[in-house]
DNA sequence: GTAGAGGTTGACGTTACGTCAAGGTCAAGG
DNA sequence: CCTTGACCTTGACGTAACGTCAACCTCTAC
């Protein structure tokens, strides 16, 4: 009254190979085993086996459809607890989801956000009189060279991560987190990680006065429109100026 | 101009195990390596660098950075189709969540659903004179025995089965599909697989009349009250007949 | 005897690294 | 010169749940 390994695998709609894992682990042992080895499954086998493979179609795990098989734990709790997993991989999903629209949004530029055009990533050739006044010479140069030295496709990957960022700043300050809440100083963190990048600023130096660089930036961005649009005018750009303030101040 | 792993690591937000694995499997080399092995990493590797993590933070899989970074591939294409992808996982986790909720309803047992005491899994003492009438007395004998046979927890297990089964037919009856189906099919095979797993009756007996086994038992659930009730009465239960015969029809 | 179906035990591949393990490199201090 | 300690290197295993060979054994049927 019993079941070879294939026909048992036929009858619940899984594969041997899947018996042979269950049974390697210890999860499904076979009632009976052949004197060559053979694997052979009865009744109650299969009614496990058919349990098991309801649970796991469930999502569970299978450690943890051990635990309800073979200790003494409920089954409702333990799909309690899965439902609390599988509700905090739908949020999480959910939120992912919304942050690739936004970068796509974004990144296809649909004329409301970003004036990518004025502040094109630090073009230095644009803004070169600005930047020799502001942060000297030899900033200058070294930027100039920098970003001169980028292939187009280099180029094009900057832009669009200034527009992300970009597009981040003008998110949390239109959610109305303030400057020094988690969000709005992680997004500091980024941008100042993103200043980094760019050769030749004080932030890339080593000893640079990156504390007054960064606060001075902030201020740029306020008093400067074609910086202020990038981040959704005067007020995005106060906010990302007073997040930057409170980051510089306790981070550098 | 250049940092080691361990900073640019920090800078950037991640660890030097990250960066090497990067660079083991190609996606980012350092810009530099020392006559001693080390890594070290420039400007423009930090912005792929960020680039990377920022397309990882969406969670899209490194081939798919790869392809985006190194390919002639366009990344707002590429975060399309990853947004699809993530549509149907979200959608996904929606279903898995929706029949996890059933399964702990049904099996805390909410009363509306369920007349588990009637049915009882096939509790082969309570029904002993229909068994033995309608399959014989060798099938009773069989059926008896493996039940009796049964742990306590075994037997539960079987029970929880037998709710499960009958919550599935019922959510689908009432979600107004056809009898014949694909999930209404699905549920057949489940069910006569279901069935085999009982000895002595002809589904788990070589060359036994599954066929018209089947066929008989979706009689008796409609005709016999005390089963109906496990389909949501007689409605439900004719559903579950005529989808067992088409099934046994096309498949016995 | 042999073909063919079905069984067995390894062992690698899958995702993106975390986590040792063993050992080389480098600057600073005794 | 030697040591200490921080930092670097290259393996290699582990993770979830099997799919997929590979090499070899077993049983039935013709």
């Amino acid at each position: 009254m019993d079941w070879s390994i294939q026909e048992i695998a036929r009858i619940a709609g899984t594969t041997s190979r899947t018996l042979r894992h269950y049974d390697d682990i210890g999860l499904l042992k076979p009632s009976r085993t052949g004197h060559n080895g053979y694997r052979y499954y009865d009744g109650p086998a299969l009614v496990q086996l058919q349990r098991i493979l309801l649970l796991r179609e469930l999502g569970l795990g299978l450690p943890a459809i051990a635990e309800v098989l073979y200790r003494e734990t409920d089954t409702v709790k333990a799909l309690n607890s899965h439902l609390e997993w599988l509700a905090q991989e739908h949020d999480r999903l959910a939120r992912q989801m919304a942050s690739v629209r936004q970068t796509i949004d974004t990144m296809q530029g649909d004329g409301k956000y970003m004036a990518q055009d004025m502040f094109d990533g630090f073009d230095h050739t644009q803004y070169k009189d600005e930047v020799v006044e502001r942060w000297g010479k030899d900033a200058y140069a070294a930027g100039d060279s920098w970003w001169r030295n980028m292939s187009a496709d280099e180029k094009q990957q900057w832009k669009d991560r200034v527009s992300k960022l970009g597009a981040d700043w003008m998110a949390a300050a239109g959610s109305g987190v303030a400057p020094d809440s988690a969000e709005a100083q992680d997004l500091a963190r980024r941008h100042v990680e993103w200043l980094r990048g760019i050769p030749g600023t004080p932030t890339a130096v080593p000893g640079g006065d990156v504390k007054g660089y960064v606060t001075g930036l902030g201020e740029m961005y306020v008093a400067d429109p074609r910086f202020a649009a990038n981040y959704g005018g005067e007020s995005g750009a106060t906010f990302v100026r007073d997040a930057l303030r409170i980051y510089a101040e306790g981070n550098l």
